[in-house]
RNA sequence: GCGUCCGUAGCUCAGUUGGAUAGAGCAACUGCCUUCUAAGCAGUGGGUCAGGGGUUCGAAUCCUCUCGGACGCACCA
C-alpha cells in the first residue's frame, strides 16, 4: 500500500509529464504548515529556474494538467509558487478502511530479503550485566524486530564476552579456594563433576575481588594471563570448569534478559569464533595486506579521505591475538557459516575507530567481500552530570537494580495514582514490571542511538509526556473502551468520511506508519518509530475527547469510530512489538 | 597534535537529499471530570538555531573560520 504522498507525487507526475518537466522535481511531501495544508508540492520553484518563468505560474500550469481523480479534494497555488493540496474525505476514509484487518498496517515485505546478523548486547561470562549495556541490549533487540518484520532473515546474536581474561581470573580465583578440585590435577581422566563449584553468589564475590587485586600484584596477574592461555590452548580441565562459568552465569543472565523482553537466536561468542582464528590470520597474511612492524603483525588501513588511520594490529609482537582479530574472525564465521550478507554491530560509537579498521580490512583481505557490514554506535548514558552514569557512590550501576528502579517507580507511582483501590498486590507487581521496563526501553530508544542521553530515573517516573506509559496507557484506555462497546453489543464498522478535524489528523497519521517504519529500518534508528508512536498516541487522545464514543447516537458514526479504534490499538501493539515494550491489559 | 561527533526554548531533545511563521515533552500559567481510565484534553507565555563570513529567490540544514564541549588515536577489550 502506497503512502498518501506517494499517490499524490503519482499524480503530480503525470501532470509533470505531459508538461515536459523533469520528475524529479515532483515530489509531494506531508505539509510542514498543517493549519494551510495536508500535503505540498514545492517543485515550482526550482523550476522557475529552468523554465525561466515565475514560480507561481509554474504551480498554476502544473495543478491544471493534473489528471482527473478522486484523491485531491482541494488543490491550489500560492505565493510564491507553492502547492498545497488536500485529500477528499471519502478518500481518505476508504484507505483507513485497509488498515482495519492488516497486520502490516499497509507496509509490505521487502522484495529483497537479505541474511542479516544483528550483533547486540555483549553480555561478558562471569560479571553481571551493567548499565553499559542497556543501550545495546534493547536499541539491538529493537534493530533485529524492525529488520524481521522488514522481511530480512535477520539473527540476533548475543556476541558473549566468554574468552577473555576474566575467564583466567575466575579459574585462578578457584583454584586459590579450592586447589584440590579435579579441575586443576593435570592427570585427572575421571569425569568431571556435573554441579559447578561455585553458585553465581560466589562468582559475583570472585571476580570483582581478583579482578582488584590482579591491578595491583603483577604475580597474580601473570597467573591470571597463564591461566587464560591454557585455557584457550584446551587444558581439559580448564575448559570444563569455563563450561560450568557459563552455565551459572547464562542463568542470570536470562532472568535479566526476559525482564528486558529481550532474546536471541544465537548465543554465540567470542569462544565460538576462536576456531577461525588460526584461518583468518592465514588469510590476512596471504592476502597480502599486513606486514611486520615493531615484531608485531599489523595491516595498514585505508585513509579516510586525505587522512592517515592507525593501522589494525593483527598480531602482537608476542604472537598473541588482539581484538580486532577475534573480531575478524567471527566476520570470517558469519560470512563462511552463515552466509551473512549483512552485519549490524550495535555497539558503543567510541568504537567507530576499531570497526572501521576492521571493516576495511576484512574486505580488503577477501573475508567478507560481498557483506555489507555497519556499525549501529550509540552514545553514553549519563547522569544528571553529564558523565557517564555512575551510583551514588561512583561505582558501576547494575542492570538488575535498574530494572528494580523502574519496577519500583512504576509500583509507587501507581499506589499514589490510587490504583491500589482496584487491582491487589500481585496485579500490581505484575503491572508495574510492565509499566516500570517500557519507561526505561521507551525513555532510551526515543534518543537518537548516537546521541549521549541524561538517564534520569526521576524523570522517567513522572510518567506524563513523551514516555513509554502514557503510550500503554492509551492503549490499555482503548482497550477499556472497546470492552465496554461490546458488553453494550455495539460492533465497529465501515469507516465513513470524517467530519470533525480530529478525525482526519488520526487517519492522516495512521498512515505515516510505513514511512517511520522504513526510514527506522534504513537508518537503524528505533526513535523514529518512537516519534511515530507518540503522535500516534496523542492524535488518539484527542479524538477521544473530541468524539465521545459510548454516547454517540448516530450509528454509522459510532460503528466507524470503532473501527477506528480497533485500528489505533492493532497499529500501537505492533509498535510495541517492533521496539520490544510488553502492555499489560490494564494499569 | 591529528581525527570523529556535538552546540536548537529555563531543562531534556526532534528536525541536515535547502522551502512558507523553527517543533515536541518537562517546568510555569489558564480552562475542562453528573460522559468511554484526568497517567488525559484544550489553550497561553517562552528562541540572535554557539558566533562571524559565504553560496541562493530562500539556510538550523551546504561551504569556511572562530569559540565551547564530548570522545577516539597498534601490542587492553
Amino acid at each position: 500500500m502506497l503512502t498518501f504522498e506517494q499517490q499524490l507525487t503519482g499524480l503530480i507526475q503525470q501532470s509533470f509529464k505531459a508538461l515536459n518537466f523533469d520528475e524529479k522535481f515532483g515530489k509531494v511531501v506531508i505539509s510542514n504548515r498543517p493549519e494551510l495544508c495536508q500535503f505540498q508540492c514545492n517543485a515550482a520553484m526550482p523550476l522557475a529556474k529552468i523554465a525561466k518563468k515565475a514560480p507561481i505560474e509554474i504551480a498554476k500550469e502544473i495543478i491544471a494538467n493534473i489528471p482527473e481523480n478522486d484523491i485531491i479534494g482541494s488543490i491550489e497555488a500560492v505565493m510564491p509558487g507553492f502547492i498545497n493540496i488536500n485529500l477528499t474525505t471519502e478518500f481518505l476514509a476508504s484507505q483507513t478502511q485497509n488498515l482495519v484487518n492488516d497486520k502490516r498496517q499497509g507496509l509490505a515485505k521487502t522484495k529483497n530479503p537479505k541474511k542479516s546478523i544483528i550483533d547486540y548486547c555483549g553480555a561478558n561470562i562471569a560479571k553481571s550485566m551493567h548499565v553499559g549495556h542497556l543501550r545495546a541490549t534493547i536499541i539491538g533487540e529493537s534493530i533485529k524486530r524492525i529488520s524481521k518484520f522488514i522481511g530480512d532473515d535477520a539473527l540476533g546474536d548475543i556476541h558473549l564476552g566468554d574468552w577473555g581474561t576474566q575467564m583466567g581470573m575466575v579459574i585462578t580465583a578457584v583454584k586459590e579456594q579450592q586447589p584440590e578440585l579435579p579441575y586443576f590435577d593435570e592427570s585427572f581422566e575421571g569425569e568431571y563433576p556435573k554441579q559447578a563449584p561455585f553458585t553465581i553468589k560466589d562468582l559475583g564475590v570472585m571476580y570483582p575481588d581478583i579482578s582488584g587485586r590482579s591491578k595491583e600484584d603483577e604475580g597474580l596477574k601473570e597467573e591470571c594471563r597463564k591461566a587464560t592461555v591454557e585455557l584457550q590452548s584446551g587444558r581439559k580441565g580448564y575448559r570444563a570448569l569455563w563450561q560450568h562459568i557459563v552455565d551459572v552465569t547464562m542463568v542470570e543472565l536470562k532472568a535479566d534478559l526476559a525482564d528486558l523482553n529481550v532474546d536471541f537466536d544465537l548465543w554465540l561468542g567470542e569462544a565460538s569464533s576462536d576456531a577461525f582464528v588460526p584461518a583468518t590470520v592465514e588469510q590476512v597474511k596471504a592476502s597480502g595486506v599486513s606486514r611486520v612492524s615493531d615484531g608485531a603483525t599489523i595491516v595498514d588501513v585505508t585513509p579516510q579521505g586525505k587522512h592517515e588511520v592507525t593501522p589494525l594490529m593483527l598480531l602482537k609482537s608476542d604472537g598473541a591475538v588482539v581484538y580486532a582479530t577475534t573480531d575478524l574472525a567471527t566476520i570470517k564465521e558469519r560470512v563462511d557459516e552463515f552466509k551473512a550478507q549483512e552485519i549490524v554491530y550495535v555497539v558503543d560509537g567510541r568504537q567507530s575507530l576499531h570497526f572501521y579498521q576492521v571493516f576495511d580490512v576484512a574486505k580488503r583481505s577477501g573475508i567478507a567481500t560481498d557483506t555489507n557490514m555497519i556499525h549501529a554506535g550509540f552514545g553514553t548514558v549519563n547522569g544528571k552530570d553529564g558523565k557517564p552514569f555512575k551510583t551514588r557512590s561512583g561505582g558501576i550501576l547494575k542492570l538488575r537494580d535498574l530494572i528494580n528502579m523502574g519496577k519500583q517507580a512504576a509500583f509507587d507511582k501507581m499506589v499514589e495514582a490510587g490504583r491500589g483501590d482496584v487491582f491487589n498486590e500481585e496485579e500490581m507487581k505484575e503491572i508495574a514490571q510492565k509499566v516500570g521496563v517500557s519507561a526505561i526501553k521507551f525513555a532510551d530508544l526515543m534518543n537518537h542511538r548516537s546521541a549521549n542521553y541524561i538517564f534520569d530515573i526521576e524523570k522517567f517516573v513522572q510518567f506524563e509526556g513523551k514516555t513509554g506509559p502514557y503510550l500503554l496507557y492509551t492503549d490499555v484506555r482503548i482497550h477499556s473502551m472497546l470492552a465496554k462497546a461490546s458488553e453494550a453489543g455495539l460492533k465497529a464498522g465501515t469507516i465513513i468520511p470524517a467530519t470533525t478535524d480530529s478525525e482526519i489528523n488520526l487517519m492522516l497519521t495512521l498512515d505515516k506508519f510505513k514511512t517511520a517504519i522504513s526510514k527506522a529500518y534504513d537508518d537503524k534508528a528505533p526513535n523514529v518509530i518512537c516519534d511515530h508512536a507518540f503522535a500516534l498516541t496523542q492524535a488518539y487522545a484527542r479524538f477521544y475527547n473530541d468524539c465521545h464514543i459510548l454516547n454517540e447516537k448516530d450509528s454509522a458514526k459510532q460503528a466507524s469510530w470503532l473501527a477506528l479504534s480497533t485500528i489505533v490499538a492493532k497499529q500501537l501493539e505492533l509498535i510495541f512489538e517492533l521496539l520490544g515494550l510488553q502492555v499489560p491489559d490494564k494499569m
